[in-house]
RNA sequence: CGGGGUGUAGCGCAGUCUGGUUAGCGCGCAGCGUUCGGGACGCUGAGGUCGGAGGUUCGAAUCCUCUCACCCCGACCA
């Protein structure tokens, strides 16, 4: 491709508002154009990207197995409805009428239309195992699309769902499409781990996050460098903390007018925020719990409702906890209160702790746990923290920020019971259809790789998912002799089937260099006044490393 | 939705507080010439309803009211 024949509309200056590094190089480098917010179109260099990134997927979807369809973006609420997702969906969910009034969905997701599909015509186990894939643009109306193309409201997915009779078809699937999503993100080339998303399920764990590693992601993910144990912030399992307290104290009530969160009252009593306990009343079902967590902790609702094993789960409201502990919220405390208690791990032990009065204005110093209070039992139930010991092993815990490019989801029978999908087994008996679905960002990948790969000049491609495979370089087209080598060299390499943008511009060298820099083609032939057939420059944007070689010997180097 | 911020030429910005000729600057763009190994130089030129609406005023980019769009932090979220 000719660089003046083309369409690569570069920046010189960073564009204006924009925080993430790979929103800003993928602007700078011509490669998306923001429409409105959330909403991008790929220019050409970003189109090229993204389909390489797709034919990665697609190869790789197809060598286990999965079929690929297409389906509506326009999709009737009738289906939404079926599965209770018209409503559950909320303002997340863009919605159109057409013209006789009827009421559509953008689709943010597909797994009600391929229900659709499959109800009725995958009726026998002798058509199960089944598994599709799509890679189509979703839409989501994001309460904040940020950092370009990461979060928008309108993006490109790749999405899968298999069907099966039996949960050892679902398990074999989703360990294939496991190790399916491994090779994808390796063949990226991207630094990632893969977190736990849901435990316990029966026979293991069927729900994982494929979490690229990035300071622009929106995640916390923890890993343990020693074990290798990784998970994501709020399921994140915390080893015993060793923390030694002096001896049993007196208990003293103190008076601490108006003072509610931990910084207050440990500011006030002067003492360590480690050494005060937050006490917070739940609602669980019908009845009413307290959770004792370190000040210094945050609750995970997610742990606690698993340890507790409701359905519901929410914060008890102001006027209930008024009622429950005789006290506004903020004095809440565990010492005599008719409540069941939950503890979190590092409580236990515990000496010479501050908690709540439950009475208006006043804390207790000097408690402790086991003497003045007994939990009903303890759990892990806080949000994991940085440094926090490793449930596994004897590390230290690692947080970490993260980009989430893939999930997958051992569904079960969710929709298939609410869409109806059954089939007979061989004894002529009906069933749900067990399903899976498998998701990966696809427009967010190629924002993700540029997050990993790049330098203050630009862009770094991996070679595999680069728009070309080299650039070349004719430092004065108005010369007549370079004009003719890079002429030649252009076509020799197009005939072997070599990717080539000929940078043919009438530039000055600096713009040339600073452009092929900025978009991070692997490769740089550089065609100047000493250059001859026998003595090519090329030059690797990743290490800027110079060698000089035949022009017989391009192609074996480049490929 | 809460907090903070920005809208002036294709891009980046000044001017707004303290209203007053013809709204500026850099880059980019067009033409001519000189250059040609790290965003070159000279000359000439094109390009703006100052986000939008309403108001105050003799006079509004500037003051007031409303509104829209976008960005950042948080809440929310596959």
């Amino acid at each position: 491709m000719r660089l003046t024949e083309y369409f690569l509309p570069t920046l010189i200056s960073d564009p204006k508002e924009h925080e993430t590094i790979s929103h800003k190089l993928m602007q700078k480098a011509g490669l998306i154009d923001m429409t409105s917010s959330g909403i991008y179109s790929f220019l050409p260099i970003g189109l090229l990207v993204l389909r390489k990134v797709e034919n990665i997927l697609k190869e790789e979807m197809d060598r286990i197995g999965a079929i690929e369809l297409l389906m509506p973006t326009l999709t009737p609420s009738s289906l939404w409805k079926e599965t209770g997702r018209w409503t559950e969906y909320g303002d997340d969910m863009f919605r159109v009428k057409d013209r006789k009034g009827t009421e559509f969905s953008l689709a943010p997701t597909h797994e009600e239309i391929i229900c659709d599909i499959v109800r009725g015509r995958v009726t026998s186990y002798k058509k199960l195992p089944l598994a599709f894939y799509q890679i189509q643009t979703k839409f989501r109306d994001e309460p904040r699309p940020r950092a370009g193309i990461i979060r928008g409201r309108e993006f490109l997915m790749k999405d899968a769902y298999s069907f099966h009779a039996t949960e050892e078809s679902a398990e074999t699937t989703y360990k294939r499409f496991f190790e399916a999503y491994r090779r994808i993100f390796d063949r990226c080339g991207f630094s990632y781990i893969i977190v736990e998303a849901e435990a316990g399920l029966i026979g293991g764990s069927f729900s994982h996050e494929f979490i690229a590693i990035s300071d622009s992601g929106e995640d916390t993910v923890f890993v343990c460098p020693k074990c290798g144990y990784s998970a994501n912030s709020e399921r994140c399992e915390v080893g015993v903390r060793q923390i030694e307290d002096p001896n049993d104290g007196e208990l003293k009530e103190v008076y601490t007018p108006g003072l509610i969160t931990v910084k207050e009252v440990s500011g006030f009593l002067k003492l360590n925020p480690e050494q005060l306990i937050k006490t917070l009343i739940y609602k669980q079902d019908s009845e009413f719990v307290a959770a004792i967590i370190l000040g210094t902790d945050e609750l995970s609702e997610k742990k606690l409702k698993k340890v507790l094993g409701c359905k519901e789960l929410k914060l008890a409201k102001k006027e209930v906890i008024a009622e429950v502990t005789g006290a506004p919220a903020g004095f809440s405390g565990p010492i005599g209160l008719p409540l069941k208690m939950i503890a979190d791990n590092s409580i236990k032990g515990r000496k010479n702790l501050v908690v709540g009065g439950n009475k208006i204005d006043t804390h207790i110093l000097g408690v402790s746990c086991g003497r003045d209070f007994e939990p009903g039992f303890f759990a892990d139930i806080k949000i994991a923290k940085n440094d926090d010991p490793c449930p596994r092993c004897e590390g230290r815990l690692e947080a970490k920020r993260g980009i989430e490019l893939g999930h997958t989801f051992k569904l079960g029978t969710k929709y298939s019971q609410a869409m109806n999908l059954v089939f007979l087994d061989e004894t002529g008996r009906e069933h749900f259809i067990i399903m899976g679905c498998y998701g990966i960002g696809v427009s967010r990948i190629v924002a993700t790789i540029i997050e990993q790969n790049c330098d203050d000049r630009g862009i770094i491609w991996p070679p595999a998912l680069s728009p070309f495979d080299t650039i070349l370089i004719n430092i004065n087209p108005e010369d007549f002799a370079m004009r003719s080598l890079s002429d030649e060299i252009y076509s020799i390499l197009e005939t072997e089937g070599i990717k080539v943008l000929y940078d043919d511009r009438i530039e000055s060298p600096g713009k040339k260099f600073a452009d092929a820099d900025l978009i991070g083609i692997p490769w740089q032939i550089i065609v100047g006044k000493k250059a001859t057939k026998e003595n090519i420059e090329l030059c690797e944007r990743k290490t800027k490393n110079k060698e000089f070689i035949r022009l017989d010997e391009l192609t074996g180097r480049i490929k």
